[in-house]
DNA sequence: CGACTAATCTGAACAAAGTCAAGATTATGT
DNA sequence: ACATAATCTTGACTTTGTTCAGATTAGTCG
């Protein structure tokens, strides 16, 4: 792993190894010493990259809204057809993505939206909250739902969408309702037609 | 506090005093040690009525469960008139209870919604849950909504009020959005009459 | 190219905290 | 009253976060 003293970059290999780790045993498995270890560098090095473990916590939930956001974008691909059926299927992508993103990855979508997030540069998660709001527009622009109601409805579709992924990690859900869920959301927004 | 050797009820003291220092420093805040001598009592103590730290922690976040189930039947109290009003009022209310859980025991709700809550006895949760089941039950019978959609829109607000809950707590939401979030969920639920 | 400064890494150490084992103390039941 | 079980204490061990002094390398400036 390392050729020579100086690592060449420390920093961005702490957070992927951390994240690794995160992804095996969870975030209480996350230890500085063992994320420095496996990347075979003494126990304090990380100190000089970031100013304490909950900074290194910090950083790894960063890459999470990160994940999240090109999770968003995959699942738009390849389904760019101009037609009503396509936009919803998009507004059903994004909260299906949400929920794979939290299946997958429980751990990291825990820390990404725990107690880390507090301190997060909002601009990451404009960019996914935007894209479920431009979503959301288009359906209006449709005219399958009202204008007015882009704003309530994203604040719906993103809190069901979000304490589903949330329930389902603590095992309060099954993973079976997600269908379930998604088709009300759709009916329900799309309820407001008239 | 310790009058004898032997301290009377240890156990319900520990997580007494467990919620009491989750309250104020959060569960990263909470040790074995500092509750055992907030108690007057030995450091290892705690061992000889939970086998370890987690075992603690499970038994604070079920008490967050009992505290929830408190709070839904204290939003009934005094809400139990016989018409449509009354009765969306009653739905509105438990939806409101539950975010103020967040809000005002942040912690204890985290830790309660938490890792902790896989292990939990489905029972206490049973309760709160079907308390907000039989509410739209209600709903139901007095034709506000359909029979067949009581499943999928008690799935629809649990996760809603529980995803903002969450939100809230993490920073990611505000506090006024409690208002336009309540009142679409009430719409959309009643829009479903026709 | 050489030297100086800043950045980076190591090793040793400390303190906090979870955990366990051996023994002391008290409760309980017969 | 005595034996057994439950409860509590003391002391120790281990892991882990954190700091600090010193070693090593990178980068810059003359």
């Amino acid at each position: 792993m390392k050729t020579s003293y100086h690592h060449g970059d420390l920093a961005s290999e702490l957070v992927r190894e951390g994240i690794s780790q995160l992804n095996i045993g969870g975030v209480d498995s996350i230890t500085l010493r063992g994320v420095c270890g496996a990347l075979g560098v003494s126990q304090s090095a990380a100190y000089h990259h970031f100013k304490n473990k909950e900074a290194l916590l910090h950083a790894i939930a960063e890459q999470g809204e990160i994940e999240l956001t090109r999770r968003f974008k995959a699942a738009l691909l390849g389904n760019n057809k101009q037609s009503d059926k396509a936009a919803i299927s998009r507004f059903d992508s994004l909260g299906r993505a949400y929920i794979t993103f939290a299946i997958e990855e429980p751990s990291l979508f825990s820390l990404t939206f725990g107690p880390m997030c507090i301190y997060h540069t909002n601009q990451i998660e404009a960019e996914s909250m935007s894209m479920l709001h431009q979503s959301l527009i288009e359906l209006a622009q449709r005219g399958l739902i009202l204008p007015k109601n882009v704003e309530s409805l994203a604040l719906l579709a993103w809190t069901s969408v979000h304490g589903f992924s949330q329930l389902l990690i603590g095992g309060l859900m099954e993973k079976e309702m997600i269908d379930v869920l998604l088709s009300s959301i759709r009916e329900l927004v799309l309820a407001k037609k008239n």
